[in-house]
DNA sequence: CTGTTAGCGCATTCAG
DNA sequence: CTGAATGCGCTAACAG
C-alpha cells in the first residue's frame, strides 16, 4: 500500500518472505517445485511491497525479446489505419503481448528511425505498412530474424509475409455491379498511379469492363495525382464530357465524397460506386455502392503472421505468405428510398 | 550490412575498433572528451556490425525510465480517441518519446492490468482515459511517482493532472445558436447521465435555456439511455410530441446521425445541432450546426503535462493542473444551399 | 524443494 | 583523453 522503496527488488520481496530470491522468482514463475508456504509467503510479501517485477532486467537476462509487438503505421490519423491498429492490438492483447505504436507520416526515414528505436527496444516482432519503394531493409537477415509482417501494402525487393486486401477483386465487382444494371460508359476516378492499391484497383475495374465487353474509353479514366486536382474537379470534368458517363466508380472513400458532391451539383441522376465503406452511407441523397472490407482483420491478419513465426522454432526459414483479405460489394439505399419517408408524426 | 553475430555488444565494437568498451560508449553519447580518431574508428565499427544500444541494459544500468510514455485508451476504433492517440504520439514523437498504447475497452479491471504492464516496462509516465467509477489505482503514492495524465475524462477520487472538452461551454453555446435565430421549443437528445460528458452537456444547454429566459420542459429532455432506445427512436419521440419542438440539440455525433434520420422521416423542417465535428456534415441534405473542437489536441495537451512533470524535478509536489480543451460552434450549410446547384454541365 | 554462483550489456566511478 | 572495476535486477545452471 504505502510506498516507501519506490521499486523494490525481489532481493527485498525475499528478506521479507524469509525466502531467496531465487525462491521469489520461482514462486512468481509458477514454477511448481516451489513449497506452497513459500508461494504464499512470497506473494504476502509481494503485496506488501508492491513489488513489480523489473522488466528490463528480465530481458536482459533471459536475452528473449520483450512481449512486445511494434506497429509502424502511416497515418494513425486515417480511420483505415487506425482500425488496422484495433485489429492488431486486439490480436496481440488475446495472446499476451503488447504494442508499441509509431507514426512513419508514410516518411521512409521516419520509418527506419521507428524500427530502429523497436529493434533497440527488442520487440518481439513488427507488423509495418511500408511505406517507402522498397523495404529491403525489412528483409529477415538485415533485422536479425525478428519476424515482420507487411500490411496493406505488398513487399518491394524482398519477399516477406504480408496482408493484402482483394483490391483487385474489390474493384472488379464493383464495376460488375454497375455493368450489371445496364451500365455501359462508366467513370473511373483512380488513385494516383503510383500507389500498389491505385494500380490494383484500376486493373480490377478495367478488367471487368472487359468481361463486359465493353472497350476501355480513356476519356472517362481519371485519376487524383496532384496536376489532375481534387476528386471533385476530376468528377466534374467526367460529368461535362459530351457523352458524359452514366456511372461513376471511384477508388477509395475520399474520392467518393468528391465524386457525390460533383453528382450532386451536376448530374444528379449518375450512379455512384466506390471502394471503402462509409458509415454515413445512408444518410447521401443518392444511392450508393461499396466496395467493403473490414479494415481491422488486415491487422489481425499481419499480428496472426507475426506471432505464428514467432512462436515455430525455424522461422526464418519458412518461406514468405501472402493473405488477401475479402472484399465484398453492398448497396445502400438512402433515406429517401425508404416508403415510410414523409409519413409525418405517428400519434400527435 | 551482413548479420552473422545477431546482437553485437559493446564489446564487440570496441574490440573491432580497438578500443575499450567504455570509449564506445562516451562516443555512442557525444561525449566532448573523446579522440575524433577514436570516434570514427567507432562508429565505423558501429555501421560494419549493425549494433544497436541494448535499451533494456541501458534502463536496468541508469535506473532511469525508457523514454516511453504509456496510453491507456478506452477504445481506439472510436475516431475521437484515434485523434486523441494520434496526438499523443505525436507530441511524444517530438520530444523524444515513444508511445505503448493499450486498448481498455472501458473495462477498469482490463485498464488495471495494462498500467500494471506499463509500469513493469517502466515507462516514464502515463496517459489516461480512465474507464472506472473512481481512479484511486492512479494516486501519485500508488504509482511511486510515475507521472500520469487523464485525457477527456476528469479524476474521481484522487486530484490528477487532466484535460477536459469543454463541454459545459460548447453545449451552451450551441444551444444559444439555435435560440439566437428565434427557437423556443428546442428538444435535447443526451448522453446516458452516467457518463461525465452526458452531464456536462446537459447542464450547457439547460444553462443556455435559462440565460434566454426559456423555461425548461421536461418533455423536451431525452437520453439515450439502454432503456430509452436508439438515438433515432428518441428523437422521433421528440418529434411526435402534441408541440413538437422546432429545433433539436444531439448530444453526441452518433446522436446526431439518429436524429438527422428521424427529422429527414418525419419533420424535415426542424433543426439540428450537435456536439462533435462530423466530417461529412455538408453532404447531408439539412444544415446542421456543430460544436467542434479538435481531439488530437486533447491528446497532445495530456502529453505536455505529462513531459512537464517528469522534467521537473520535484513532480509530486507540483498541484494537480487542469486543461480546458476549447469547443467552438460552426455552421454547415448543404450541397443544396449552394447557388451553384443544379447548373449541370459546365461545357457540353 | 531450496540456495549459490555467475553473468546478461551497459554506464557510473574512479584512476590513470 | 582512456580504461578497469563494479553492479543495476534478474534467472539459468548447477549444487545441495
Amino acid at each position: 500500500m504505502s510506498a516507501q522503496n519506490p521499486h523494490p527488488t525481489m532481493r527485498d520481496v525475499a528478506d521479507l518472505a524469509g525466502v531467496s530470491p531465487m525462491t521469489v522468482s520461482r514462486a512468481l514463475h509458477n514454477d511448481p517445485n516451489v513449497a506452497p508456504s513459500s508461494v504464499s509467503a512470497v506473494l504476502a510479501a509481494v503485496d506488501r511491497l508492491g513489488y513489480r517485477r523489473n522488466e528490463a532486467a528480465r530481458v536482459l537476462r533471459t536475452g528473449r525479446p520483450h512481449d512486445l509487438l511494434g506497429l509502424v503505421i502511416t497515418n494513425l490519423a486515417n480511420p483505415f489505419y487506425a482500425q488496422l491498429a484495433v485489429g492488431v492490438e486486439r490480436f496481440a492483447a488475446a495472446h499476451g503481448q503488447r504494442v508499441v505504436i509509431g507514426n512513419s507520416a508514410d516518411d521512409p526515414g521516419r520509418e527506419r528511425e521507428l524500427l530502429d528505436d523497436f529493434r533497440s527496444q527488442r520487440v518481439s516482432g513488427l507488423v509495418v505498412v511500408p511505406s517507402g519503394p522498397d523495404q529491403r531493409h525489412l528483409a529477415p537477415d538485415v533485422l536479425d530474424g525478428v519476424p515482420v509482417a507487411l500490411a496493406a501494402r505488398p513487399p518491394r525487393g524482398v519477399d516477406l509475409d504480408c496482408v493484402l486486401v482483394d483490391d483487385t477483386g474489390g474493384a472488379r465487382d464493383l464495376t460488375a455491379s454497375l455493368v450489371a444494371v445496364g451500365h455501359k460508359r462508366i467513370g473511373f476516378i483512380g488513385l494516383p498511379t503510383t500507389s500498389w492499391a491505385g494500380e490494383q484497383r484500376l486493373d480490377g475495374h478495367l478488367s471487368a469492363l472487359a468481361a463486359a465487353g465493353i472497350g476501355a474509353d480513356a476519356d472517362l479514366l481519371g485519376s487524383t495525382d496532384r496536376l489532375a486536382g481534387t476528386a471533385e474537379d476530376v468528377a466534374r470534368r467526367l460529368l461535362a464530357l459530351p457523352r458524359p458517363p452514366t456511372a461513376l466508380v471511384a477508388a477509395n472513400n475520399r474520392i467518393t465524397v468528391g465524386a457525390y458532391r460533383a453528382i450532386r451539383r451536376y448530374a444528379q441522376s449518375t450512379a455512384l460506386a466506390g471502394f471503402d465503406d462509409l458509415d454515413f452511407a445512408d444518410l447521401l441523397g443518392q444511392r450508393l455502392t461499396v466496395a467493403a472490407y473490414d479494415p481491422a482483420l488486415v491487422g489481425e491478419t499481419a499480428a496472426a503472421l507475426v506471432l505464428d513465426r514467432l512462436r515455430s522454432a525455424d522461422s526464418t526459414r519458412q518461406p514468405a505468405r501472402r493473405r488477401r483479405i475479402p472484399v465484398v460489394v453492398k448497396q445502400y439505399r438512402t433515406l429517401g428510398d425508404d416508403p415510410a419517408v414523409d409519413v409525418v408524426r405517428e400519434q400527435s
